[in-house]
DNA sequence: AGGTGTAAGTTATACGTATTAGTAGAGTGA
DNA sequence: TCACTCTACTAATACGTATAACTTACACCT
């Protein structure tokens, strides 16, 4: 390995003059010839920053964390690129990991932070508390936290929200005023969807329509095929449905027609998202849009400008918009 | 910040024997009572180790970089969480990037491993030359690449393929063996469609077809829909098309339709990669399985092994099994 | 009494960099 | 000639940890 010993050896000074000069600090102080000869030897040495003694010395890595349940859930690779995208900009790396929604990984990716590992974190967290987050403010570590509008953040980390609440509010709405009478819900426990249920409950509560929901183990394709099939065992004739996200409407979708019921016809279906997938299936469905790559990069943009402290406001950042995207499962 | 020095000013002893104790290098030559006494005072001040002190003296930074053209590419979140999957066990994090194909950004992120962010790199590359490698396998920092299987790498780095090049022929006979005779294939330019193409070629020569390729600019969706226009544009007429991955062929899929071709009537259609949503598109697509999640497990394994010794055989690794999954659009 | 052995540590150093404080030498002005 | 400034650096230290080499005090044996 070559270090800057190895460059002040090469051409006969210290080892804090090749640093200066490496970093650019010369304040008019270096001599052009010098600075020449160091960058010459630097480059034919083969000469690289070692990051971990930067960092040690810094006490800046330059690598961010960015925690999510499941890259795999095709929500968060938009929301991860979002965020990669201004890191890429500046010069930090992303360390991405996945929690499956486990309190105990959640804890564990913390103290990625508190070991020194990241220098931020932003990421989605279904079962922290806000005693969790105390060490981290205490060390005065940036976090952006991305969970429902009713989520207790403490003051020193951001909480970033949809407020999804509103909008499974609008997206009911948008069913009644079609003619739908008869709504289901069918949802996953735990994570965001407890807010989207309440905006559907209280928009069906308004207008004098009784709700009613099913619950699955898992908000996902499988999950919203379980639920489905549940609601229809359990004797319920929905003319709609409304899945707390896109891949259990798209299970919906694959559980009604094993029922033989058609989309829109016989059942309308719509979901939270957009995701890529939604517009791929037949019908197409209809969905509420998230911009999760836009609130990935707005994410990125506040923890690096409390990095660089030219940020104070206010913890709370959201609602973030939201549009309902009129497909053909409507 | 808590440091060894702190909780060796608490208990009264040397800051090296608190280092010591806490990597357990007790060899019976430290006390219960000195241990339990370092531990409690660990525990009372809330001492973290710092990771990056720790990667500058032990140069270990546990820490590997996974490199990919696009998270939000459908194919590569599986790959990425197969990484993840044994990393995790192992205790190292994964720095996730995006290149975009771009050999400016493929260079760029080999570099995170010269300046000793991460132990090691797993990565798809389009546009690196052998060369490109040899400053990583001077400095014996393992890589595995993920790539074709007449990419040129050289020893000192593990390729791994799956042969695209076999399964591309095997899917083409499949074809073939449904009554198909005029099969036309598109695909993306660069990458590792090449192999596929060529497959795609040979199969379609031995049983003496003519073979007939469109290319568009992307591999994406949108690169599909394009592809299949400008194909059908210049007079084609196939019953068969063949994408060089799922994406291609869901685009493709689209393009029919707005040419009032039913699938797979008028035209079969059939992809590569298995991507979820190749089960949700309306008709299901028949497709090449890849097991992407294994894929990238074995490479985890394999550069875990490489880091710890225990891997000295060849530098070649594969070819990894494909399926092919009929569904209902052939 | 002298030597050996062991328990329980400590001292010192290194990893590679950033940064503060200092210094030698040349030049300038009065 | 002396004080002073300026140029072009260097020496020293710190970041937090790991680890090799050393030390002390005591017990035991012959």
């Amino acid at each position: 390995m070559v270090t800057q010993k190895d460059i002040a050896k090469e051409v006969g000074l210290s080892q804090a003059t090749v640093s200066l000069v490496l970093q650019g600090v010369t304040d008019g102080v270096i001599p052009g010839t010098t600075i020449e000869k160091v960058r010459k030897a630097a480059r034919d040495l083969g000469y690289r920053p070692n990051r971990v003694a930067q960092a040690l010395r810094t006490n800046k890595t330059y690598t961010l964390a960015c925690v999510v349940p499941d890259i795999t859930n095709p929500y968060y690779p938009f929301l991860v690129r979002g965020f990669q995208s201004l890191c890429d900009i500046s010069g930090f790396d992303v360390i991405v990991v996945n929690t499956d929604g486990k309190r105990e990984k959640e804890l564990n990716f913390l103290n990625l932070a508190l070991q020194g590992k990241v220098d931020a974190i932003f990421g989605v967290f279904f079962n922290l508390f806000p005693i969790d987050f105390e060490p981290l403010i205490k060390k005065g570590i940036p976090a952006v936290c991305l969970g429902p509008s009713t989520a207790n953040y403490p003051d020193g980390v951001d909480h970033f929200f949809v407020d999804g609440s509103f909008a499974a509010n609008d997206i009911t709405n948008y069913l009644i005023s079609l003619g739908h009478t008869k709504i289901s819900m069918i949802a996953g426990s735990g994570g965001p969807q407890i807010e989207r249920v309440d905006g559907y409950k209280t928009a069906m509560v308004e207008v004098g329509l009784t709700s009613s929901t099913q619950l699955s183990e898992e908000f996902s394709e499988q999950g919203g095929y379980d639920a489905t099939q549940q609601l229809f065992a359990r004797g319920e004739k929905p003319s709609a449905i409304l899945a707390a996200n896109d891949l259990m409407a798209i299970g919906c979708l694959r559980a009604l027609k094993t029922l033989s019921l058609c989309v829109p016809h016989d059942v309308a279906v719509a979901g939270f998202d957009d995701i890529p997938a939604s517009e791929l299936v037949t019908p197409t469905l209809t969905t509420v849009r998230m911009h999760q790559q836009n609130i990935g990069a707005q994410a990125a943009k506040k923890i690096l400008n409390r990095l660089s402290g030219s940020e104070s406001s206010l913890w709370r950042t959201g609602p973030f918009p939201y549009e309902i995207i009129q497909r053909n499962s409507t």
